[in-house]
This record gives C-alpha cells, sequence and structure tokens, in this order.
DNA sequence: CGGTATCCTTTCCGATACTG
DNA sequence: CAGTATCGGAAAGGATACCG
C-alpha cells in the first residue's frame, strides 16, 4: 500500500525524491540531536531525553523506534527490575554522526548570525 | 509575540532548543535540496523547481523567502519580460552547502543500506 | 515567468492516561 | 523505568486559481 512512484514526468532528470525523503528523515531535528547525543557512548531511554531537553516521550520513542528501523541505532534490554535500556549507534549510525557533527558545528558557529539577518528582515528600518 | 522560552526546568543541562530549532530549519529536506542544487551556481525560479523535482511552487518560494531572511541566499530580479529572478547563494549560504553536501553524499552512499535494513525490519521472516 | 492567496487534507506531535 | 494507546490541536504542505 505504498505510493506507487507518484507523477513523474519522464522529462525531468534523476528524479531526487527518494533522496530528499531519506534528508527528510535524517535532517529531522530529534534524529539530529538523538544521534549526536548517542555518540557519548550508550544511553538509556531517560537519560537521553534529559539530555536532548525539551522532547516529548512519545517523539523521542518514535525517533528511537526510526532509527533502529533504518539500521542506525541498536537497542539492548537489561531484563532488570526496574526495566533498563541502553540505546546506542551502530556502525552506521556512527558513519552518519560524523556529517550531521559537522552540521551542528555548523549552527553553533552561525546561528547568531542568522538570528540578526533575521531580525534585520523583520525590521528593515 | 513570540514564544518567550517555554516550560524550561532549571534543573536541566544546557537548552538545546535553539540549536533544536535550528537544525529543524536548515535539516529540512527542501532546504538541503536547494542549497545543494544553489552550488551549480545562480539559478532561476522554475529551473530550480525542475532540478528539485517533486517540490510545489509553493513550497519551493516559503524555501526561498526563508533562506533569504536567514541571508543564505540572495534574491536577484531583472525586470524584464517576462519577469526573471535569480537565487544565488550568499557567502553565508555557502559556508553552509559544506556539511550539507557531506551529509547528501552519506545518503547517496548509504540508502540502499538503510532501505534494507528497513525491509528487514518489516519482514523479520 | 514568478509569484500570491485560498482552501483543504495530511501529517506531526504534545498531552494524558495506562501498563509491565 | 520505559514504554504503548489514544486523542486533538497545530502545522506542514499540495492543489488550484489568479495576478503583474
Amino acid at each position: 500500500m505504498d505510493l506507487p512512484t507518484p507523477p513523474q514526468q519522464p522529462g525531468t532528470s534523476a528524479d531526487c525524491r527518494p533522496i530528499s525523503q531519506m534528508l527528510g528523515r535524517i535532517g529531522d531535528k530529534w534524529t539530529i540531536m538523538t544521534i549526536t547525543m548517542l555518540l557519548k557512548g550508550p544511553t538509556r531511554f531517560n537519560q537521553l531525553r534529559r539530555m536532548i531537553g525539551g522532547v516529548s516521550q512519545q517523539m523521542l520513542t518514535r525517533t528511537l523506534r526510526a532509527l533502529e528501523t533504518d539500521g542506525l541505532v541498536s537497542r539492548q534490554v537489561y531484563p532488570t527490575i526496574p526495566p533498563q535500556v541502553e540505546y546506542s549507534l551502530t556502525d552506521l549510525g556512527r558513519s552518519l554522526a560524523e556529517p550531521l557533527t559537522q552540521l551542528t558545528i555548523w549552527v553553533l558557529d552561525n546561528i547568531e548570525q542568522v538570528e540578526r539577518n533575521r531580525a534585520d528582515a523583520t525590521q528593515p528600518s
């Protein structure tokens, strides 16, 4: 029941949509934050939640499930009481972390400039 | 009338939300595609639209406006008939393009593996 | 050509309640 | 602790019509 390749003209160049879709997934802010945090090592659910900050339990769960499905994160359950679950990056996940880290560094370096530009655009006085 | 810093516990670590927000913006798939395409040089609206593929006129307009507001893209209008509008990256935009390109390369290199992982997760037979 | 305005559907995502 | 289930408002985003 998947979209069987929606209206795509034969005349247009290579279909970039699979790439767009993939970028939409991994470009997701929670995904980026999650992978970045997991770089520090295996981390438990609520620990991750606190590290990221501002993420709801549902969103973190959904993000982690998607990452697990895609083979970027692995989930290790320790059947203790109370239960303990550790998430960690797979090799594939670690390979993605590198470009994501570069992106985060860019944000840290340039967020102030962007916010200034944005303010100038609002108040061009 | 902006959100004046929503509920943030004092006990939590540094507030990552400005960074999350910024990542949510530039991590947007249309934004990534647009900036990547503009790396090839100044490009006209419909040209860009065709290059990206699968983007509605509205979304491309919105994406370009946002990028312009943030100072990542500049817009040059030639008052010819018919009108001609060229978009190009600013220096700031070009600096962002580098990490984004790395990300796109990762996607190209790993999309097949991810899709296999995803299929395996659906059919674990 | 390069938009803007409007409508409308789909998806996102937070809040809440409940579970092993 | 680490979830799952359900709901509802908000936001994203496509389709269409129209304009300079």
